[in-house]
DNA sequence: ACATTATTTGCAATTGTGTTGCAAATAATA
DNA sequence: TATTATTTGCAACACAATTGCAAATAATGT
């Protein structure tokens, strides 16, 4: 579907900016983070512009983030549909790759269940890998 | 163990710095951000002196990272003593609490195994779980 | 215990990251 | 096409993180 479409789907108004970041996102084999949006060529708006598109993106279930350990967050296509306004359910595991520091979301690979302690509830889960993954191994 | 010689065990020369921030570690219940370090009155030290005590103990594997969505990295002590210099082996799950806003490292709780696609080499694992916790549940 | 050496700290300055208010520009709607 | 609603970019701000360097402190050998 091209990305305008995607976008009335979701119901948000076609802009320029919000077309040309979502389609960073459909051709792109991994995750970006937000600085990677700013500094591409392809579609130079203001850092603001950026902020709120993400967010706009994350609160209508269009992406997700992934969680680090360096202070950026990342973000990916939410592939499955099954993400909703609130809500996301992208229970798959993300890789990333310590030789080409690319992200990628396995998604076919979900997230085990774990047992928690005593009265514990969970409401979402996330896993992150990292190694080499298959085109640097 | 007191907190000099458990520095000088990790080859750490022993600092004023050094020694009331991994007191802060030995007497919390849950992870700390850097901001909690900072703004502990206990241990008031310069911003800088605290990202670089917080590095060198992750370096020394002394404490570990647990990744999160909010640009915030939370650290906590490794307890297991299976961490070594260069690699972290904290494959425990943590739970943030999305009440208390508390984060407590299950220790008893294992990252089980995940089957990755072909070609890909796992060094590490990282779960988060968020939910609510045993005392606000 | 003291002088020497090595390490660590704090300051100042700089860079990067994320947010807010508001007027101008753009998209949706009738 | 005119009106209304939404979105954008700018300016300013708040906070987070890093770097170089001199002063302070810890480790070391005598």
């Amino acid at each position: 579907m091209p990305q305008p479409d995607l976008l009335k789907q979701y119901g948000l108004s076609v802009t320029d900016s919000r077309t040309k970041i979502l389609g960073l996102f459909l051709n792109s084999t991994g995750a970006l983070a937000h600085a990677d949006i700013e500094k591409s060529t392809a579609a130079n708006f203001d850092r603001v512009t950026v902020y709120r598109t993400l967010q706009t993106f994350v609160e209508k279930g269009i992406i997700h983030q992934i969680p680090t350990t360096d202070n950026v967050i990342l973000y990916a296509l939410c592939k499955h549909n099954n993400c909703t306004q609130g809500l996301h359910k992208d229970e798959h595991v993300h890789f990333i790759c310590t030789t080409c520091h690319k992200t990628t979301c396995l998604d076919d690979v979900l997230i085990p269940e774990v047992k928690l302690p005593m009265h514990f509830i969970k409401k979402q889960a996330a896993m992150v890998v990292n190694g080499v993954c298959g085109i640097c191994g």
